[in-house]
DNA sequence: CACTATTATTGAACGCAGTTCAAAAGGAAA
DNA sequence: TTTCCTTTTGAACTGCGTTCAATAATAGTG
């Protein structure tokens, strides 16, 4: 394939997450129905197959976006901060990442929610993402624990990241304990500063 | 509907809550399908809509043996712990919630992706064992906690359950951060070692 | 430019799944 | 036994992701 194909199909690849996108922040993954793409992206069905595996791929395409500005809204929330102690900005960082979940609530799902079926290969992309995204917590984490080494230093960084998540999973969830949102930053809180026997 | 009819409807409720546990465990909660569980139980494809409203409540009912058995557990981890402290009582039960977690992965899991799709009207069995689960942990926690009021307890409780799921989920999932349970102990460790500033 | 070969696009059709409901079977009442 | 009501049944309906033979578009060649 060379040429005009390859630029069409660039352009409905695009068509397609941008569409596919919306219908996720609509309502939620599983309300992206292949029909309603190829109709919306003015596209035919069969359309879709050709520029995605199936509509996982097209997932996968649009988590990426998701995960990409997730990490950016993280970075961001250190910005100038090189004066605040490290709880400190380990709080902002977790309450960047609250607001964007609670935001972007569907979209910030279908992350988790795809990974689940698909156990198998994990994308490069997501990879690196993610070690940026633990590359942000570690840096406070390393002042907090300057003894560790770098294998107690990632392990530390996981469990923070994964207890952050919880509090903002189970905080968001209205079937198990959802709660107001500053009543999260709460709990963020709470945790954040116990950290580095503060 | 009396007698027969009624009775013949509880033992099949039974048999399907069985057969559907089954088949989660051994592909998930989207394995589940309806005409394998009519064969399997060896009833009528409509029947099952003669005792439950749709797929989803059968699942619920397993989630609810699933709940109750996951509560036993953490409750059974606390058996004669009386003279230890509070942080080792509780690492004992996030590492009975692990094993649980990790042993019946499956089953353990669609206790969530359940939850998602149906966000409206939390059942009451849901509501009560989950006060029962939270009250094991805020035990320990009054006790690292004594200053904080009910409403204090009640929000380190939820955040304490929050990041010790957290920490599980990920740390079972091998799309985020993937890593060997003795890791996810020591994770679960490091994180409540350092609660209530000991 | 014309003609042909190759490649890409299309959408009807397939398979599978949850759910429904008219018809059949079973049970209670008289 | 006969009638009436209730329960059970499974074929049929709907909606979905995905495929693939047929069609259209493009590239290659004289």
């Amino acid at each position: 394939m060379v040429g005009k194909a390859a630029e069409r199909q660039a352009i409905l690849r695009e068509r397609l997450i941008d569409v596919g996108q919306a219908q996720v922040i609509a309502g939620g993954l599983s309300s992206m129905k292949a029909r309603d793409l190829a109709k919306e992206a003015g596209c035919a069905l069969g359309a879709i197959y050709n520029v995605f595996d199936d509509l996982g791929a097209l997932a996968m395409a649009i988590n990426a976006r998701t995960f990409r500005q997730m990490g950016q809204v993280v970075a961001d929330s250190q910005e100038g901060t090189s004066t605040l102690d490290p709880n400190q900005r380990l709080i902002l960082m977790a309450n960047a990442y609250l607001k964007f979940a609670s935001e972007n609530a569907n979209l910030w799902r279908a992350l988790f929610d795809l990974k689940m079926s698909t156990d198998s290969h994990v994308p490069d992309w997501y990879l690196q993402e993610l070690a940026r995204l633990f590359s942000f917590i570690a840096a406070p984490l390393a002042e907090l624990f300057p003894e560790k080494n770098k294998d107690e230093l990632d392990l530390v960084t996981r469990a923070m990241f994964s207890a952050v998540h919880g509090i903002v999973l189970l905080g968001l969830e209205k079937r198990i304990s959802g709660v107001p949102i500053p009543m999260i930053e709460e709990m963020l809180k709470q945790l954040l500063c116990q950290i580095g026997n503060k």
